[in-house]
DNA sequence: GATGAATGAGGGTTCATTCAT
DNA sequence: AATGAATGAACCCTCATTCAT
C-alpha cells in the first residue's frame, strides 16, 4: 500500500525528486492557485519562487490543467484524511454531529488556508475546461471520502409532519450558507485564524442551529 | 421624459444606432461576461459574434471597463424595473413577502439568465478594478431600488427568546442558499423556466420556509 | 489681391465658414499640434475641442498632414508679417542688428507660443513624411521671408585676417545655440514671458554679443 | 573581469544567446530607435527585421522601455569606453582640449551614426516616462563618465574683463552648435565619415575655434 | 455642407507550452 | 532529467480616415 515516495504514478518523473524539493513545488504552487485563482495563476511565478526551471514543471506536470487537480487531489485528500484526526465522539444527534464537523473544517482550513481556498475555489468558480474533473471529484468526495453525517441519526427528535429527506437537504442548505459566511470571513485574511475566533464563530454557529431546531416562529 | 433612442447619454456614440443593432451588442457582450466572467470575457469575441468592428465596440465604450459597467446598470436596471411589475401584495408577515419576492427573483432570472448572472457576479467575485463602482451600485440599489423586505414586519410573531437582528441574518443566509440551489439549476438550462417548473420550486420553497419558521425539531 | 475670407483657397470648404468658426478652429488645432507634437497629436481632442464634427476636419482639409502644413504656412506667415511691426531702425552693425531681431522673435514667440512652438517643431523634429514640404519652407523663409540681416553690414569692423563668410556663418551658429537656450526654457511655460523676463533674457544676450565680437583670449 | 557573453545581468535571458543573434538584435533595434524614435519605434518592425518572434523580444526585454534603455546605455557605454581610444595627450589649453573631445566625438559619431542618435535624442526630445532614468544616466555620465573639460585649465589666457563661469557656458553652447552641424551633416549619410572628411572638418572647426579664442571685431 | 458611426491595421504586452541542448 | 530560450496566438486598445445619411 505504501509509496517509497510521491503520492501520484501518474507524474513519476515528479515523484522521482527530493522530498524536499517536491513539497517545496507543492506549496509554492498551492499558493499561487489559491491567492490567484486557476486562470490568473502563472506557471512563471511558480518555477520563480519554487527555484525550478520552466521546463521542469511541464515535465513533471505536462501542462497548467494537471498540475492543478493533482493539487487540488492533494488538498482534498489532506481534509479527508485529517478529518478523522479531531474527531472524537459520534454523537446521534444530527445537530451535534454538524457542530462537531463545523468545527473540524474550520481548524483545518485555519491549519492551511491555500489549500482550503484551493479547494472551494475549484468548487465554486470551477474553471470552465475542469467542470467534468472537478465534478467526479466532488461526487467521490461526498460518496465515499468524508465521513457520513446521517448515518444513525436519531429521526424521532423530528417533528412527526415534516418529510425527513427534505429536512435533511434543508439543513444541508443551511449549514452550506452559514459556513460560507465564515469561510468568506477567513478568505480575506493573510494568516489563519486564532484560537479565539475560531471559539467566536462556534457562539454564533450555535445560535443559528438553535433557530433551525426549533424555528423562528412561536409555536402557534 | 421619454427618450427616442437609448437608455443612457453617456455612451452617445451607442445610443445611436439602430435599436436592433444595439440590442443585439448588448445581448452578445451580456453573454459573454456572464459566461466567462470579466476577465476572461473576450472583446474579439463580442465584436465576431456581434457582427461589428473591434474599433466600434471601442468608439461605443471607450474600454472594456466602461462597457461592463453599462451593461450592469442595464442588468440591475431590468431587475429592479421589472419587480414591480410582478409584484401584487405586500404581507405583514415576513415570510409571505420572502415568498412572494423569492419567485419574483426567480422568474425574472428564468426570463433572463445572463442579466442575473452578470448581476450576480459582479457582487461575488468582483473584478479587482471595479471594487469601488460596483460598491456604490450595491449601495444604491439596497438603499433606493429594491422594496424592503424588512419595512412594517409583524415581528411580534418571532419566538420571545430570539434576537431579531440575528434571526434575520439567519433567515437571509437561508434564503440565499435556498435560492442558489434553484438559480445553479436555472442556470445549466439553455432555454428559461416553464411556468409548471417555476410552480413545482413554489411549491419546495414553502416547504422550506415551514421548517424555518417552525423548525425541525418537535418542541421539547 | 485681398481675398474676401480665409487665406488660401486650397481648402474652399474652409474659407466659407464663418470668421469666428475658423478662427477656434485655427487656435485650437495649432495648441494640439504645438502641445504634444505631430504625432501624438489628436484630430479627436481637435475636434472635441473646436466643437466641430470629425467630418468637418476632414472635409476642409483631408487629412492631418494637409491640416498641419496649414497651419503651418498660417504660423509661419504670422512670423514674417509681424517681423515688420517690432522694427524700428536698421543699423548698419551687424550685432546691432542681430539683437534687434532676437528681441522682435522673442518677443513674438511671447506673444504667441503656440505658434512659435508649432514652428521650431516644424524645423527641429520634423516628422517624417513631410521632410520635403517643410524643407521648401524653410527655404522659402530664410530666401525672401525675412529680413537680411546681412544686407549693408559695415564689414570693415571685423578683423582684417577673417574670411567674412565663415565669420557670418559662426555667428550664426552661435546665436542659434544662444536662442536654443532661451527657446527651450520658454517652451516649459505654460504662459508667456514677462516683460522682466524678456529684459533679463536680454542683458544676458549682451553678454554673450561682447565676447563673439572681442573673443575670451587676451589679445597675445 | 571578464564575462562570457552579454554585457549585463539583467537580461539574463538575453545575455545566454549567440553572440551574433544577440548583435543582429541589438543593431536592429538601435536602428528602429534611432530613426523613428523611442513613441513611433515600432517592435513588430525591429523583431521582423530581426527575425524573432514577437516573444522573444519580451522575453527578453520585458517591455518597450527597458528595451530603450538598455540600448542607451550600451549606447553610452561604447560612447565612453571608447573615448579614450582616440585621445592622445591632454592640454591645458582649453580651446586645444575642445578641439580633441570635438573631433573624437565626431570619430565616434561617424562610426556608429544610431548609437549616436539614439543618445542625442535620449537626452533632447526626452520620452515622458523615461524622465528620472534617463535624468540619472545624463547625470552620471557627466559626473564620472566623460573626460573632464575644465580640469586644470589655465584660466589666466582669458580675458580680465571676463565671468569665466559665462565665458565656458558660452564656449559650450557655441561648439554644441557647431558640432551639430557636422552631426546633421552625417546623420544625412547611411554609411559613415571617410578620413578626409572627417580632416575637412577639422579644418572647418579651427577656423571656428579662432573666432571664438580672438573674437570677430578688431580691437577698438 | 455637415455629420459621426464605422473601420481595421497596428500598437505593446502576456503566457502556457515546446524542444533543442 | 533538467534547462530556459523560443514561440505565437490572443489579449485590450488607439486612431486617422471614410462614407452613407
Amino acid at each position: 500500500m505504501k509509496k517509497t515516495k510521491g503520492e501520484n504514478n501518474l507524474n513519476p518523473a515528479f515523484d522521482n525528486i527530493s522530498e524536499e524539493k517536491r513539497q517545496k513545488i507543492i506549496d509554492v504552487c498551492i499558493e499561487e492557485f489559491a491567492e490567484r485563482g486557476y486562470e490568473k495563476a502563472s506557471t512563471n511565478g511558480m518555477v520563480s519562487k519554487a527555484e525550478i526551471s520552466k521546463g521542469s514543471l511541464f515535465h513533471y506536470f505536462g501542462n497548467k490543467k494537471n498540475l492543478y487537480l493533482y493539487l487540488l487531489d492533494i488538498s482534498m485528500d489532506y481534509f479527508v484524511n485529517n478529518f478523522y484526526k479531531y474527531e472524537t465522539k459520534t454523537s446521534s444527534d444530527l445537530f451535534e454531529r454538524i457542530v462537531q464537523q463545523g468545527v473540524i473544517k474550520m481548524k483545518l482550513a485555519s491549519e492551511n488556508p491555500h489549500m482550503y481556498k484551493l479547494v472551494m475555489e475549484a468548487f465554486i468558480d470551477t474553471p470552465d475546461d475542469m467542470k467534468i474533473e472537478i465534478a467526479s471529484r466532488y461526487q467521490k468526495m461526498y460518496s465515499e471520502g468524508m465521513p457520513n453525517l446521517f448515518q444513525d441519526v436519531d429521526y424521532s427528535l423530528f417533528r412527526d409532519d415534516i418529510d425527513t429527506q427534505r429536512a435533511i437537504e434543508f439543513i444541508m442548505l443551511c449549514f452550506d450558507s452559514i459556513y460560507n459566511k465564515y469561510a468568506k470571513m477567513a478568505k480575506g485574511k493573510a494568516s489563519s485564524l486564532s484560537l479565539e475566533e475560531v471559539e467566536k464563530m462556534i457562539q454564533e454557529y450555535s445560535v443559528y442551529i438553535d433557530m433551525i431546531k426549533f424555528g423562528i416562529y412561536k409555536k402557534s
